[in-house]
DNA sequence: AAATCGCATCGAAGCGCTTCGACAACCTAT
DNA sequence: ATAGGTTGTCGAAGCGCTTCGATGCGATTT
């Protein structure tokens, strides 16, 4: 393994010049950074990342933590943590990737050893356990996601609040008076997940605001769990024209479901999904859809936490306004029998 | 941040003996021992993992190379991830997350930093420009996948081929004699993705040996795609009655048609797929699969490379069997009219 | 011509840990 | 009682890097 030393003797200048060639933080001479470089090359150094660590106290390394259970938005999860991966690196850091499996513990090991510079926690509940410890080792952080009290904290979160407004804006602009939500699986309400309250909010008082009868329903995934609930929710309110759907395994079933009851769509029933784009363009009717901006929000995050590391950058509450996109799967509202 | 010295100063010991208590390199009287891990507790200390590295020349840290590109089995990948980091935390390792998009640059700068004391790579093509790389660094490192050459390697995989015949063989012994595979995209097929080919390779020659036609077709997902993959198929061979689904984003559409063109599952056509049971389970028909066993995929891989890093363990090819859950979607085939 | 400045470079002191050799203190066996 | 072995502990030497202060040296100012 070359080490800087031997790198130094090959140019025939000191280690500090070429620490100084490597980070630039001293001036160098065109002539002396030129030898130096083409010594680096040559030899094919790679700066050790365990002194380095040790000499300069950064690790260069960012820690994201995922969620352990997988029941939930898997692809949105993967697609966060790549684009983390990725924002991170052209930043110069490496992405630790850390399972809640070892939960606030996880924060105390990372901060006191100086493995990661920061951290990004995704999945975070409204009251999370991991926050007290966060707020305390002063670690720098971002969240994906929004708990209940945000004070001393950077967070990044697609605004769900504006999320659901939108879905039932576009619905009743469309004339749809009766509009039914089917929603996460009842655990995630239960768990007091904020975003699924935020959107639930900003659905009931955009529908209220606009004078729409709104129906919520949470929804297990799967066939089965789709069909008692939509079955329930055309008992109840025969009228229901606009369906709102926030809950990826419950699109396809609800899908097939409503064309086996021969329920076109969008003429008879609109439908509009809050899922990742790739799937409202992958189901079997283009669906009209508020994306979830996964790649967005990876990016943030690390530009966030970033900033900070820097010195720059403050808390803040990041959220990022939601677009709606109109596929095929919304239209105007039947004119009522 | 706590130190070494800090601990051994508290408990009265030297900075080495600390050492030792921590590593259980030597050994240590009962009493030291217990002063020196109440001190530990006290001050809150962790080791700091730069100094470590460099003192050590370890890491402690196992790269995880995962695909840049998410189209593909995304839920497996995550559920191998998080089963990777999850075995490694078990081993004392933590997992750092490299993208695909670095390419086999990454491989040489984490085998020249010392940043990780060995690497996993997943989504291994059959000829991977990473191979010669690794081979030549001689770095620690397990392949999730399988290439052309294994020579010098460590790789896990499911025993694909196995898997082909395995639901060749449960289809062939309900009497279906006329067998369609709707595969994965062509893309992946031309990208020569080993498990592709080898699943196709076993498909063909069990059916080959119980003397039972099958027609192979690749498909995209998506609903308009399967559509027209399946009325080709019927086409070609109308008496098709066992269907083997390889392709997780065809499994809904394809279920969702066969619904709507009465053809009911498992009486008049039996489908069998080859996904992770969480697709099989969830689906609009409890799905007759083999799994993709993406836990037991990680775990070995993390068990492997730590065995490499122990010192023990040595190459090898480690094949998982296949296991065929029997759901409701296969049956006997329907008799000829 | 002397005093001043900025630039480019060097040497040395650590960063916090592991590990090796040394050394007391205590046990056995002779 | 003495040589030899254990066992438990310590001191010191690094691991490869960053960074601070010092230094030499031309260029600029007075």
């Amino acid at each position: 393994m070359v080490t800087l030393a031997e790198v130094a003797q090959h140019a025939g200048v000191s280690a500090s010049t070429v620490s100084y060639v490597l980070s630039g933080k001293r001036s160098i001479s065109a002539n002396t950074r030129q030898r130096v470089e083409r010594s680096i090359r040559e030899l094919g150094y790679h700066p050790n990342a365990g002194a380095r660590a040790l000499a300069s106290s950064k690790s260069n390394i960012i820690a994201l933590m995922v969620p352990l259970r997988t029941d939930m938005y898997v692809p949105v999860m993967m697609e966060i943590a790549i684009a983390v991966a990725t924002s991170a690196r052209a930043h110069g850091y490496d992405v630790l990737l850390l399972t809640g499996e070892e939960g606030p513990d996880a924060v105390r090991r990372v901060a006191g050893s100086g493995l990661a510079d920061g951290m990004i926690l995704m999945d975070v509940e409204l009251d999370d356990e991991r926050l007290p410890l966060l707020r305390e080792t002063d670690q720098p952080s971002v969240l994906i996601g929004l708990p209940a009290d945000t004070s001393g904290l950077t967070c990044v979160d697609l605004d769900f609040r504006a999320t659901g407004a939108l879905c039932v804006e576009h619905l009743a602009k469309q004339g749809h008076q009766d509009i039914a939500v089917i929603g996460e699986a009842p655990a995630v309400y239960e768990r007091h997940t904020g975003f699924a309250e935020r959107t639930l909010d900003g659905l009931r008082s955009r529908s209220r605001e606009l004078g729409v009868r709104l129906l919520h329903r949470p929804c297990e995934g799967g066939y089965d769990a789709m069909a008692v609930t939509l079955a329930r929710i055309l008992d109840e309110r025969p009228d229901t024209s606009g369906l709102i759907v926030q809950n990826e395994s419950a699109v396809e079933p609800l899908l097939a479901l409503l064309r086996q009851q021969g329920r076109a769509v969008p003429e008879d029933v609109s439908v509009v999904a809050i899922c990742p784009d790739q799937v409202a363009m992958q189901a079997s009717v283009r669906l009209t859809s508020v994306a979830i901006p996964a790649q967005e929000m990876g990016r943030h995050a690390v530009d966030h936490l970033v900033a900070k590391l820097e010195g720059r950058g403050s808390d803040q509450v990041v959220l990022i306004a939601p677009e709606l996109t109109a596929r095929g799967s919304t239209g105007p509202a039947p004119s009522r029998s």
